[in-house]
DNA sequence: AGCACGCCGACT
DNA sequence: GTCGGCGTGCTC
């Protein structure tokens, strides 16, 4: 009786999934369940689901309901595609954790955290009609080219039908048209779902007995090809090997092969193989010097009471052969450990280093793997069978089990912060969470640590560790300051080169030495304007000046790409006197060049670098000695060791002090560090040569003395003052509207929504640097929120219920409202 | 995010 | 008059 009345129930009411999607919406969507997924579906596996009129997306079970939903008709679901939970429970309520907290929804976290190749979506295809006949004069130009590509091919991407033609937006109509005369088929099909590689293998048959064998070798001794295909396959383990591999070991033809197979003599099958092949080096092993050791039992010591610490260790103190000793401590003891950096391209020698400690057991997460390879490591975590993954901010998100340990390296790095798109995550302060939702550790290791973070150690809610004694016999790097006032007024420029960096480059050839030159891109890059009248040529789009190119005599708009050819004359004036200003890399290495042209410069920045190994290999001719000289913007001042460097040079100090930004003496203090890190890293005593008009400068005063302490004294003093984070929590949101009037009153009504609640917290709206890109204005919004007093979920709650009200009064749907919290 | 619909300007 | 641009709304 009771089971037929739940049957009953069932059948009125029916069991629905809410379901995740990739995409940037905020809520869930119900599905219902055919009767027979009933017992299949749970929350953490992935369905198959209809949206909208034809798409199929790849979405995650979050709950199983029974309620019927009151507003619509539930789809159904098309069908489960994992036997067990892809995500389980912990790992949802750790995405939930992000979207609260970031203000993003489930789906943005759903997109970052999980690879493409898990997250198959349908594609529409269109094919000819089967038996298809028609008569070209009947159609017009554009039919029959559209019916000509799709000629002897079983399906076509619509997509690529539509790049491969290059046609335009009336694309679309002619290909309804074709659909409606019946002359194409449409179809939704999934492209590109994860396929496991497979090779050919082949052996020889097990079932011939050993006279077979025999017998059959004596009559190969007539083909020598065939026989020496059967030689080698018996010198392999099983007798079997894969056919790519053996034929380039051997040098061997695939048709002898071949004709074995086809007199029954081998036999051939398919195995599955890894993507990603380890290069097992012979793993090596080392020796802490005392300081690491102590370094090391600190840790080891703190992390019993602390989950966090942080490892504050000068440049060149060895502290990576800390991390190494504790990741082995962790896989010992049958942990595994997530280890983060900043950014891959600039820690291959890390890496190359971690390879020969861990050969098999680590893998590196890489953005540039393909979908598959990355369902892989995704797949090798997900099974345990991985100790270690090393990756950018990214890697937080591999499924790696039995974690014990994260580690951050180089904690400071504002590339941690994810800032262009949803979700708007701090690797570093997300990581922190995720160490403790699993019950594991997180140590950070810097030598310039972030305000934040020593505030933190500080206080106690971080265990700190010091390690002060430099590795070997490195000196630190004297810093030096070469006064452009002083320059300038002694005319002693030369361009933008102080004679004090001129006569350091001058004599770097006699001494055998290298040199890094650096450059804020932000700070300074060139551009053209009149020299009469002071106009600047700018982006159409944008608002900002144009970048000018020397190699190609053009302007370019960094953020949307606009070019202009035509630039002798000025626009305003009409004067032919359009004179270059400000300094990008190219024109520093121009200068250097002239001045003394036996100095072999490489430029080092993200236009020479823009091809796959133009990296690599730039970095290699520096390596090798084929320079003398490497200019380049930030890339050249994080985790490159150059043992040659004598010098590092900084064009202007002053456009990094002055960057209109709470943390750019923050962010100053990092970089020039670091700078002096990179120069005279062996017996010799280095230089960092700074150019500044302003060399009496506090920051630069601490940065000379290396005197992270005071500095952060004078730091954490200011924060306090003016009420900035580690004091405050800060939420900034961006206002986007194609429409000037309507951008000014729409933030102006926006802040004082916010203001009424929220107060004093509310700053703004304040016109950015860059107050439009790509036509599209741009205003900000900052919220500071009391660290003691508010209560940062409940305010955020209210932010996006603004939002929300503010987009349903008329004229102010089409605006973009991006929070971030914690901006960078 | 994608996709359809519907409203306006510039052209065969 | 149509083509094709873009703003608006909706997706379980």
């Amino acid at each position: 009786m009771t089971e037929f009345f739940d049957l009953l129930s069932a059948e009125e009411q029916g069991l629905y999934v809410e379901v995740v999607l990739p995409l940037p919406l905020k809520k869930l969507f119900t599905y219902r369940l055919p009767n027979e997924f009933f017992e299949l579906a749970m929350p953490g596996k992935r369905v198959f689901v209809p949206f909208g009129n034809r798409k199929v997306y790849t979405g995650i079970i979050v709950n199983v309901v029974n309620v019927k939903p009151s507003h619509y008709e539930a789809l159904n679901i098309i069908s489960i595609l994992d036997d067990n939970p892809l995500i389980d429970s912990q790992t949802l309520e750790y995405w939930s954790w992000i979207a609260d907290y970031y203000m993003c929804g489930l789906g943005d976290v759903m997109n970052a955290a999980l690879p493409a190749g898990l997250k198959m979506a349908s594609e529409t295809f269109v094919a000819l009609s089967e038996d298809v006949e028609y008569n070209s004069s009947d159609l017009d130009e554009r039919e029959v080219k559209i019916l000509e590509a799709l000629k002897g091919k079983e399906k076509v991407k619509i997509s690529e039908l539509e790049t491969q033609l290059k046609s335009k937006s009336s694309f679309l109509k002619i290909i309804k048209s074709l659909y409606e005369r019946d002359l194409i088929v449409m179809f939704e099909d999934i492209s590109d779902a994860y396929k496991p590689k497979k090779l050919l293998k082949i052996k020889i048959n097990p079932d011939l007995t050993e006279q077979e064998q025999e017998q059959i070798l004596n009559d190969l001794q007539s083909k020598p090809k065939q026989f020496q295909v059967l030689m080698s396959l018996f010198a392999e383990k099983n007798q079997e090997a894969f056919k790519s591999e053996i034929t380039k070991k051997h040098n061997l033809s695939s048709s002898s092969i071949k004709s074995l197979l086809d007199k029954n003599i081998l036999i051939s099958f398919e195995e599955e193989v890894d993507r990603i092949k380890e290069n097992v080096e012979e793993l090596i092993d080392y020796e802490l010097n005392e300081a690491q050791n102590n370094a090391l039992d600190e840790i080891k010591k703190e992390f019993e009471s602390k989950q966090t610490v942080l490892l504050y260790g000068d440049i060149a103190t060895g502290k990576t052969f800390v991390y190494i000793q504790l990741i082995k401590e962790q896989i010992e003891r049958g942990k595994s450990v997530l280890y983060l950096v900043p950014e891959l391209a600039l820690t291959q020698q890390l890496i190359n280093r971690l390879e020969k400690y861990f050969g098999n057991e680590m893998m590196v997460y890489h953005s540039k793997f393909s979908k598959n390879e990355k369902v892989e490591i995704w797949k090798k975590a997900h099974s345990g069978e991985l100790k270690l993954i090393v990756g950018p901010r990214s890697a937080l998100f591999t499924p790696i089990q039995n974690l014990g340990l994260i580690v951050i390296d180089e904690e400071h790095e504002n590339t941690y912060k994810q800032s262009e798109k949803a979700p708007r995550y701090h690797a570093r302060d997300a990581a922190i969470v995720l160490a403790k939702m699993k019950s594991a550790k997180v140590l950070m290791g810097t030598a310039t640590p972030s305000i934040e973070t020593y505030h933190n150690a500080l206080s106690g809610k971080y265990a700190l560790v010091e390690l002060t004694e430099l590795y070997g016999n490195i000196k630190k790097a004297d810093i030096r300051f070469a006064d452009i006032k002083f320059n300038v007024a002694n005319h002693m420029m030369t361009g933008i080169l102080t004679s004090e960096l001129v006569s350091e480059l001058s004599v770097l050839q006699e001494h055998k030495h290298q040199a890094i030159v650096f450059q804020n891109r932000k700070g300074f890059v060139p551009m053209l304007e009149c020299s009469i009248c002071g106009w600047v040529s700018k982006c159409i789009n944008c608002d900002i000046a144009l970048t000018y190119y020397k190699y190609s005599n053009n302007l370019r708009c960094h953020y949307c790409g606009y070019t202009q050819g035509n630039i002798s004359k000025c626009q305003a004036c009409g004067n032919q006197s359009m004179s270059i200003q400000g300094y990008g890399t190219e024109r520093i290495t121009e200068e250097i060049q002239l001045l003394i042209p036996e100095l072999r410069v490489i430029r080092f920045d993200q236009d020479s670098t823009r091809q796959k190994h133009a990296f690599k290999k730039l970095l290699h001719e520096f390596e090798s000695g084929q320079a003398d000289v490497l200019v380049g913007t930030q890339i050249v001042v994080k985790g490159l060791d150059f043992s040659n460097v004598y010098m590092s040079a900084v064009i202007n100090a002053d456009h990094l002090l002055n960057f209109p930004d709470f943390r750019s003496f923050e962010r100053t203090f990092q970089l020039l560090t670091q700078l002096a890190g990179r120069a005279g890293r062996r017996e010799e005593r280095g230089i960092l040569l700074v150019q500044t008009r302003n060399p009496e400068h506090d920051v630069l005063q601490y940065i000379k003395n290396y005197d992270y302490k005071g500095f952060y004294n004078t730091q954490i003093t200011e924060r306090e003052q003016f009420n900035y984070p580690p004091f405050s929590r800060l939420i900034k949101i961006t206002l986007k509207n194609k429409s000037f009037e309507d951008l000014q009153k729409g933030s102006a009504m926006l802040a004082n929504l916010l203001k009424k609640q929220l107060g004093h917290r509310v700053l703004g709206p304040e016109t950015p640097f860059i107050s439009r890109i790509n036509n599209y204005h741009i205003r900000n919004i900052l919220i500071k929120m009391d660290l003691e007093n508010d209560k940062p979920q409940a305010i955020k709650k209210f932010v996006l219920s603004t939002f929300e009200y503010m987009l349903e009064e008329y004229k102010f749907k089409n605006f973009q409202l991006i929070p971030d919290v914690d901006p960078n």
